[in-house]
DNA sequence: GCTACCGTTGACGTTAACGTTAACCTCATC
DNA sequence: GATGAGGTTAACGTTAACGTCAACGGTAGC
């Protein structure tokens, strides 16, 4: 592990990690997905800002938009003002949760159907190859 | 059971069913994911076409473009043409598959993180309720 | 023949999530 | 003091995936 550790980052220091541009980091900052600190004009981004990142990469790899993966992070760190609404809160993950459960299952599913369409696959190779008909085997 | 084992459906029959509209439904054969058959003018879909719908729409709710949702379609069913290079397609398969056990990965992560989240959330409403503080609890 | 309903083909509008370009600042270095 | 490597804001461009008209065609019923 090393430069897990450090404090801040710059903005090209994360954007560089990541593989996403500058302009895509800044993006989010736009739209309250990050707040990060100044020095005088330059971002500096701490820890928790790297972590927030990566919880909207994540988000986006799973199909999440940048208002969902918003609302997932807030989930994760509840701020005094909403902190009152813990039952609304707790509604919310619940009903994400349960989303993602469908989602876990589209996923199965779809991973199974591929699995018997490899075989299936497998199966047409093996016999073409037992015997080679129009085609030619070179 | 029911209206599953019709053989042919009008384009609005299907938009109803899954809750989409006609347009969405022509867009997507613009883009060469239907193919239906025509009777006159009149689109005709088959159930066939129907599945091919199905894969669609589970595709968009793990987030595939469709480009990729159509990539998938042609998985499933090999033509003529391509069944030639069937090791190209039993490779395709194979990256998707990878890329969807990353997926899996990543939600069971982040049900597993708003299972967290949810817990803290629960311990902190049974703090409050045994200790209320600024907000009275009425 | 008129109306209602379902279908069609354009064609232009919209939103999300950035990409791209321009014009500028700031600091270190040659 | 020119140059280069980073940073900034502002503004317009782009792509995917449709939404939203507009104008029109077939047919079933009155």
């Amino acid at each position: 592990m090393g430069s897990n550790r450090k404090k801040s980052f710059s903005i090209s220091e994360l954007a560089k990690e990541f593989g996403i541009t500058t302009r895509a980091i800044r993006f989010y900052e736009e739209k309250g997905l990050l707040q990060p600190e100044r020095n005088g004009q330059a971002r500096i981004y701490s820890a928790a800002d790297r972590v927030k990142l990566i919880l909207i990469l994540r988000g986006k790899r799973l199909g999440l938009s940048l208002e969902e993966s918003r609302d997932i992070i807030e989930m994760y760190a509840p701020d005094q003002d909403n902190s009152h609404q813990l039952q609304k809160l707790i509604d919310k993950i619940r009903d994400k949760r349960e989303q993602l459960k469908e989602q876990l299952n589209d996923l199965k599913t779809m991973m199974q159907e591929l699995e018997e369409a490899e075989a299936r696959c497998l199966e047409a190779l093996a016999y073409s190859s037992a015997k080679p008909s129009k085609t030619a085997s070179r």
